[in-house]
DNA sequence: CGGATCGAC
DNA sequence: CTATGTCGATCCG
């Protein structure tokens, strides 16, 4: 990619040359790498900052040291059943793998010094930067020669460049433009998710859809360059032309990597620009695949703000984000969505490209061993218990190439009374269909309220009969907000975030039907419990396996099976109040029951399965019975579908997954956490909730008030990440390869990842490996076997004490975490966070992430 | 729970 | 001339 990135600049250079616009024609001009750290260090050295990362490394170094320690006394079985259980939760992710959504992230380049340049010629010529003497948000692309970055102090940058100008920032004008980026955005996809005032991702899955009728006409665009011949300053019009280069002249847009190339369309410049020497004058007609679109919207941008963007299109936003860093600046970058070509991206792929994994994470990984994802998809046993859920969760999401595939609409300020009614109705709807969807009607309506200020306040009433229509809900709902109106009045709410929630759903008396999916993930966990709690048993209730994919399965099917490897308590009564005593002790049984879960199902010899081949219920059968039909379906006529069920199935579940009661919009949240929330929510089985933030404007985010202080004061690095050059590698690492390198060989001796996602060999659906064998019965043997082991049977987890694992399940971590935030106010973080490397790279981790309100 | 840490920008 | 930011989320005791 650095050689594509290299022509592409010398390409570029030549361009200049040639017009006579060179901007940067001191090609050798700058530092060496060895010079600018040089240069750094002295200028730090013996500061108090200084000795502050000094300490900082040291704490870095003993955690790296600690962990090894705990390394050194996992066992082998430790590690082999670690191992079980992260297949299988690999296998789970396998299945989840979406492939289905374009997610384009967008990025300027260089933004803030991109917008200064272009209003100031002086400029132009120069390396500059935007920030003050303490601190830079951005350079342009000519200081970054000198290590002239983003988050380095203006001081430090003028040592290593003299030249340097740092011009103060101009947030307005930065978000003017932003905003006028940000309107093309909206035309491909409304909900687009801004991460910044430079950056956005979005999901133009239905555009592509939409734009495949389209007429040409609707595609083409004109170039023009009469923006700045009109303002009379033709010396900018030729500055501009000199960043445009690519624009103006289609045929650069045919820069993008040539594995990407859809046959299909290449944006054609129309014939007569050929013969006309006014070519500038003409227009080009963009296709209709992703990466037309995306040439288009660069174009776009660039025809409306004279600036860059680059871009990288994936099935996931994680993807995407790092493929817009590849290309960059002034290009772009896609991965078809495949899983091959997503395996094939990955392969290599050092993790610290990945946004999440920042510079400590880094390095203890690579005390492992792990740089690049497949070596931190092969230690996925060792990383589990290592560290915390979550971050093994995280670590193994990524080495597979999985991340969010949908956007979540972001959320500004809603003041206005009547917006807030509306919203409040929408979410009643909302909340009406999922109750609908599972059947439940309920007595309480609960509103809640985030304003600006991040205090949230609940507020409930409880009906007599239960409610289930959008209506009765929202009637409800409505009088609690118009409470919390008038009691403010006359100051408006300032909205943040709003919920509906619905709770004290009826029990099986009323409601015998409605209830089932309840009864039924009461009783699953562990059948000799049913009748124990409150509730009857019905003998219709199955358990569904782990391994099963059914596509029928309710959330609440997939919650309870969920359950038997998150051991997690996670759902706070306290958060649920105003609920009668009945469900409460619902709430109870589950929890017992999720107790019960691990120990108990080893025990389990007749019981339902479903088969994660032809995804039929196998009745109540015993293990063998059920296994022998697996074979069965194995060697079947089903065979082939196997391979190719995963995309398909997932989608389906995935759609189930994604019934949205719990639904947060405010702030970004990712698909994981979505999901995380919805199982939680389903997890208490008392209430249902729906949560909202208004559709996103065009500014929406500009608009959130603690937006706005961030991207003022942050920096907007946008430069690739360029760990030799970050003015922040004092110390190096202790201890590290040979250990790292006998740490590796110690692993169990398993075939992992990559070969198997290559090729069509054959995968174990179970373990998820590719098997060497290509006979069949052999295969079939393998998976019995998988099946046996390290699925149906549950794990026995005798743990070794994680590095970072104090709880039980980051899951319910994180979600507790979360309520607290929500039920207490915003804490603010009173850490001086010491300034930490000069890297851009990805936006809001979709680690875990998200805010997402209410338990 | 609150201070420390991490990561993004 | 000095001089290294601010936020949200998570970790961890």
């Amino acid at each position: 990619m650095d050689s594509t990135k290299e022509k592409n600049d010398s390409c570029k250079d030549d361009l200049l040359l040639r017009m006579g616009l060179n901007d940067n024609k001191a090609g050798m001009e700058g530092l060496d790498k060895e010079k600018i750290n040089k240069i750094i260090m002295e200028a730090t050295k013996g500061s108090r900052f200084y000795e502050n990362e000094l300490k900082k490394e040291k704490q870095v170094n003993q955690r790296i040291e600690t962990m090894m320690q705990q390394k050194a006394q996992i066992t082998s079985q430790q590690l082999r059943k670690a191992q079980l259980q992260v297949n299988k939760c690999a296998m789970e992710l396998e299945q989840s793998r979406d492939l289905n959504n374009t997610i384009v992230h967008i990025d300027m380049d260089a933004f803030y010094a991109a917008v200064e340049m272009r209003d100031n010629p002086e400029l132009k010529d120069k390396p500059i930067a935007v920030g003050s003497s303490s601190m830079l948000s951005t350079s342009n692309y000519r200081a970054r020669r000198f290590g002239v970055r983003a988050a380095m102090p203006g001081f430090i940058a003028k040592k290593l460049c003299p030249q340097l100008t740092i011009v103060p920032p101009n947030f307005d004008k930065y978000r003017a433009v932003s905003r006028e980026v940000k309107e093309i955005l909206a035309d491909y996809d409304p909900n687009f998710m801004a991460m910044s005032l430079d950056e956005a991702y979005l999901n133009i899955t239905t555009h592509l859809q939409e734009r495949r009728n389209w007429p040409e006409d609707k595609r083409k665009y004109f170039i023009k360059t009469g923006t700045s011949l009109e303002n009379g300053k033709p010396e900018k019009k030729l500055n501009k032309l000199s960043e445009n280069e690519r624009s103006i002249s289609p045929l650069l847009f045919e820069d993008s990597p040539p594995d990407l190339q859809p046959p299909e369309n290449t944006s054609q410049v129309n014939s007569e620009e050929q013969n006309n020497p006014q070519s500038i004058q003409n227009s080009v007609v963009f296709g209709t695949s992703a990466e037309e679109v995306v040439k288009e919207i660069r174009f776009r941008i660039e025809q409306k703000t004279t600036l860059t963007a680059s871009a990288g299109i994936a099935p996931n936003t994680m993807l995407a984000k790092v493929c817009s860093d590849k290309n960059k600046p002034n290009g772009q970058y896609q991965i078809l969505p495949n899983r091959q070509a997503v395996m094939d991206f990955i392969k290599d792929l050092p993790i610290r490209k990945v946004s999440g994994i920042g510079k400590v994470t880094e390095k203890m990984l690579k005390a492992l061993g792990i740089i690049t994802c497949t070596e931190l998809y092969q230690q996925r046993a060792l990383l589990s218990l290592l560290f915390s859920e979550t971050s093994w969760r995280y670590f193994l999401q990524i080495s597979m190439g999985l991340g969010s595939t949908h956007l979540t609409r972001t959320f500004s300020e809603i003041s206005k009374a009547e917006e807030q009614y509306s919203l409040c109705q929408e979410l009643c709807s909302e909340l009406a269909q999922d109750l609908q969807k599972e059947g439940l009607k309920g007595k309480t309506v609960t509103i809640k309220l985030k304003n600006v200020n991040f205090e949230v306040k609940t507020r409930a009433s409880t009906v007599s009969s239960a409610v289930s229509t959008a209506e009765e809900i929202f009637a409800l709902a409505k009088e609690l907000l118009r409470t919390e109106i008038d009691a403010d009045f006359p100051h408006p709410l300032r909205l943040r975030l709003m919920g509906v929630r619905l709770s004290s759903f009826l029990n099986e008396e009323d409601k015998k039907h409605q209830q089932r999916s309840i009864v039924g993930f009461l009783q699953a966990g562990d059948p000799t419990l049913s009748g124990t709690g409150c509730v009857e048993k019905n003998d219709k209730d199955q358990f569904l396996k782990p391994v099963e994919m059914s596509h029928k399965r309710s959330f609440f099917d997939k919650k309870r099976s969920e359950k038997k490897w998150s051991h997690q308590d996670t759902v706070k009564c306290e958060t649920v109040n105003g609920h009668d005593v009945q469900t409460s002790q619902s709430f109870q049984v589950l929890k017992k029951m999720s107790e019960n879960l691990e120990t108990s199902e080893n025990s389990d010899n007749n019981q339902i399965f479903t088969c994660p081949v032809c995804f039929r219920e196998q009745g109540s059968i015993s293990l063998e019975a059920f296994n022998k039909h697996v074979d069965a379906c194995l060697n079947g006529p089903s065979m082939s579908e196997m391979f190719s069920y995963s995309p398909a199935a997932s989608t389906k579940v995935n759609k189930k997954g994604n019934i949205h009661h719990s639904f947060s919009l405010c702030e970004k949240q990712d698909y994981e956490t979505h999901q995380k929330n919805t199982e939680i929510n389903s997890e208490d089985c008392v209430e249902l909730v729906e949560t909202i933030g208004n559709p996103s404007e065009v500014e929406s985010i500009d608009a959130l008030s603690n937006k706005h202080s961030k991207e003022e004061c942050s920096s907007l690095p946008s430069t690739s990440f360029n760990i030799e050059n970050c003015h922040q590698n004092f110390c190096s690492v202790a201890l590290e390869s040979e250990d790292a390198g006998s740490l590796r060989r110690q692993e169990p001796p398993q075939s992992y990842l990559y070969e198997e996602m290559t090729d069509q060999a054959l995968i174990c659906p179970v373990c998820n490996l590719k098997q060497k064998t290509s006979d069949l019965t052999q295969f079939n043997v393998h998976v019995d076997i998988c099946l046996n082991k390290g699925i149906i049977q549950e794990l026995k987890k005798d743990k070794v004490n994680p590095v970072n694992q104090p709880k039980e399940s980051t899951k319910s971590t994180g979600n507790s975490g979360r309520v607290q935030k929500a039920v207490t106010k915003t804490k603010r973080s009173g850490s001086m966070t010491k300034y930490s490397a000069s890297k851009k790279i990805k936006p809001n981790n979709p680690r875990h992430t998200l805010d997402i309100f209410f338990k």
